[in-house]
DNA sequence: CAGTTGTTTTGAGTGATTCAAAACAACTGC
DNA sequence: GCAGTTGTTTTGAATCACTCAAAACAACTG
């Protein structure tokens, strides 16, 4: 499977939204398709493989134009660069994980935006014409839950369990990674 | 009403969380108290008149040790920095402007965090165990509205018009402000 | 009031992203 | 098939928001 494959489908729908087909978008679009969510970093990386001399400054361009085409769909959970995954159309949601950052995708049971009001008589929304209700759900993954769970069992061992018990907090930028 | 005044009740709130009581953290703490949503910037310029030798940094530190400390909450839109208010304990939401980035809250119907789980029959959360669930609206604050439709009105101003139909659009990051 | 420990300051550094101008390559029409 | 036009990519620099580290300093303890 190599870009020319994939790149009939794709060169046809960067044309159905007013953009040239070139390299970079090819490759960038085939990236991310085949990863759940990527940071322009690691979008960078994945294409340097077969289009070596992509600067990441094209890579923000691409990234930039295709998500403002309706080809990518960018999110940005508090903490993490914005990342750019290619399900779109659906609105569906994010995990994102409070130790390792993460993310993993949510069904949303609507479907279309906005899935969720403001309550009404909660005197909300201030006057604010809403259009799109977004949702991130924050918690542990597995691989943190289980990593989190065995040094659980070394009961008193001082110095890791700072660490890791931030992990279970609320939103709030990642101390190390 | 200047610090002092308000000061005795903050030092208590400090000590309770075991925190020195110093005159920026006071300060800070009564600068978000008396706005709403304030990043580090804006919180720095609120305290410079009545503190005037405090460094971005402090505010930074302040910011940071209350946040932590659960005096402060921190949220972070799509596109702008992080945002400090002093409304904790209740699990309430927010509604960010797309075309200013204005930030008003909207309360939530359950309270108790997390207010929404997702769809155990959707095969969601994939492993996940989550401990909140974080909503956030997206729409035009109603000095928007107002002025795209002012500006709607002269039909086919074409220069204009461009830059503020992206402001119809979901969460991606503000091209001016 | 002295000591200890947490805070603030100063100064520098970093990551993620954007801006701008020049070199370049896709599509258009000939 | 080729020249022109216009959109893309590259190069290089700049910015924003924030973090790191070490030294100066000030709150609380006894």
């Amino acid at each position: 499977m190599t870009t020319t494959d994939a790149a009939p489908e794709a060169g046809a729908r960067l044309r159905a939204v007013g953009l040239k087909v070139t390299a970079p978008r090819l490759a960038v679009l085939q990236a991310v398709a085949g990863a759940g969510h990527l940071d322009a970093d690691a979008v960078h990386a994945r294409i340097t493989g077969e289009l070596p001399g992509t600067s990441l400054q094209s890579v923000y361009n691409v990234l930039g134009a295709l998500t403002d085409a309706g080809l990518l769909r960018r999110i940005e959970p508090a903490g993490s660069p914005a990342l750019y995954e290619s399900r779109i159309g659906d609105n569906h949601h994010h995990v994102v994980c409070t130790r390792c950052r993460a993310v993993a995708d949510v069904e949303c049971v609507v479907g279309e935006p906005p899935c969720l009001v403001p309550g009404e008589s909660t005197g909300a929304a201030s006057g604010f014409a809403i259009h799109t209700a977004e949702v991130t759900f924050w918690g542990l993954c597995a691989d943190c839950r289980v990593a989190l769970e065995a040094s659980a069992l070394e009961a008193s061992a001082p110095e890791a369990s700072a660490a890791e018990a931030s992990a279970l907090e609320t939103p709030a930028p990642v101390a190390s990674a």
